[in-house]
DNA sequence: AATGAATGAGATTTCATTCAT
DNA sequence: GATGAATGAAATCTCATTCAT
């Protein structure tokens, strides 16, 4: 139908995966644009034909990469029957992605870093908002959960926060010194210790 | 005696601790060294009569943070007595200082962007070998716990990782976004799933 | 075929001679930059898309440079067959270069004063092994000359050193002060007491 | 009588002479006032309670260097009654000052460096005037030779300026490379072959 | 008189971005 | 549409000089 808009989809998104396989390897600041050309295999101009700036392609990689995370994450989701489950599935989609490529999920904190000082000024690049979502599905599946009796009575948005928070926990330190530990092992024991208990039924 | 050394050490603790209040504010990225300057009121060029380069300011200022954490969790660590409040008590104290500094806290995220990329060559920004000491401080109180049945038996390395990656994870998402739980709850209620448990007598 | 190459070493071959010029006229140390940049009538970045850093310019204006008196040199020598015509043709080579371009050849006091300091880290800016090629030629051919009949027996290499630091001497006070005497009188007095009376048939 | 104004010399001219053998050692460009300072064992604001600036200093120094030279070679000349002689002393005076400090003559090749930079504004760095001066010294032997019947007649101005140009290029090419020549040989190749056959009787 | 901590002008160098080809 | 040569704003860092002690 459309060739040529197809490629360049196509194009600017192989540009996006050069950009947060560059950025995961030497991080976001020490990045330079010629790296992810060479990285892509384009002119360093050729760049600016399919974002505005290196601050819009850092948003536009954050974008691409929360996605796919998304994507793993829903998908595994809708298996589920049991609250529980439910969580633990989207637990397993999150790590499952993080698993299959430790050298990019590094590209997460330089993310983080770089989301805390864009926040106030930027819708596009909003850790702030895109948690708040998690927070909330994650939430929603608990609250249900309570109310149908599957769970014993939590304080939803917290123990979502501490789900949220303690997973991106055992991400960073992996990412840090994946030769430590596990990185399943200690998400099976986050879910035994605290995942599994709140079961009722 | 010799007044002058105590001088420059205390004017290069004020610089460490004007950079690390900038740092977190505007990112170590963003940093320029007359932001420094100007927020420990001296001239840019004073800055390097008492650090060789930025690198070594940031190093420096990562060591500072680090011995000031290390100071309020190892106090409070002495003053218990079983291991589940040792444990309790180190958690506590880090966390104590986090919470009592939010804006400052925000310079951990750097810490970890900038660590990760400066492991391999340098020492004396060594996040691996940091939070290492961490976990061998933790584990080792586990496994004394254990040997001397107050502890439930479990892997100690693993659970001392979880225990570090959750207090991590829970700071990371407080600095990200303050307001959408409160640091106190998420603690108490990790402790509450994941540390009380283990207590055996 | 390729006119982005040649393109480039034209350039390159641009920049260096504004360098030598400026060089030349306000001294090394004195010359900025932005000075060779004006003269070479580009921006200042640009130099750096031809030259890793300043002392990388320098270093190969100095080449530069001595490849274009090594060209004028070689090229009188071979019109010679008796050795003191050799030397003759060569030292008038030499000196040509020099009294055409009185200002460009100011250049030379900074390069010795240089070239002190790097010899011994630098392969690339070495005076010494310049000048001792520079000896190694002319003895070479006092050698010949000696052992064909032609020239009397003298200390090759040391009338090698001092026929080169003559020249270097003259070339030296000439810049020092043109006015005060003829380069090329100079240059005729001293062959004919040192260099002719060497011949013997 | 005026104790401290003989220490305030005293102290100037050490002074002096920790520049002069840091300018050897390093270049006149590369040396920082620190650097002198620790040679002469003193303060770095110490200097400036002797010498207004950095150029200041250089100059003084250079003056300091040539009074140097021009006692050793004045007071040789004295000795000697053919102006043959007379000229001979004053070579070796000269020489005999360069040859026993090698490491400090490097400093000539940085006041030739400098001093062809400020020539036209300074006159108490005055490359021009000071050598002209050494030349009106020389062709004024000459001439009175030639004049006394005791020298053959040549141009005397021309031959001071080879006899000053050789001497220093001489100097120059020892400096280079020590190892490559010896000082006194080739000094005594050029008396035998330029000056002892101007002698008449 | 002597000092060295403080300073900022000024130098080198980097790199995101532009734009002619 | 793709490119990479050119650019200059902006960053780091140096160092001669000042000045309070």
């Amino acid at each position: 139908m459309c060739p040529k808009i197809i490629d360049k989809k196509v194009k600017k998104q192989d540009i996006l995966e050069a950009a947060i396989n560059v950025f995961a390897q030497q991080g976001i600041p020490n990045t330079k644009m010629i790296d992810i050309a060479v990285k892509a295999g384009i002119g360093k101009g050729t760049i600016y034909e399919y974002f505005r700036s290196k601050e819009e392609l850092i948003k536009e990689a954050f974008r691409s990469y929360i996605v796919k995370l998304d994507k793993a994450a829903v998908h595994k989701m809708e298996e589920a029957d049991h609250p529980i489950d439910k969580l633990c599935n989207i637990i397993d989609g999150w790590m499952g992605v993080i698993e299959t490529s430790y050298e990019e999920s590094k590209v997460m904190i330089d993310f983080w870093a770089q989301g805390l000082r864009l926040n106030r000024v930027i819708e596009e690049f909003n850790l702030k908002e895109i948690y708040h979502n998690y927070r909330t599905l994650l939430s929603g599946i608990i609250k249900q959960g309570i109310s149908r009796e599957k769970i014993h009575p939590v304080d939803p948005n917290l123990m979502a926060s501490v789900i949220i928070a303690t997973l991106d926990g055992i991400v960073l330190h992996w990412i840090i010194g994946k030769e430590f530990f596990d990185l399943k092992d200690a998400v099976e024991l986050f879910k035994k210790s605290t995942i599994d208990p709140l079961r009722k039924i």
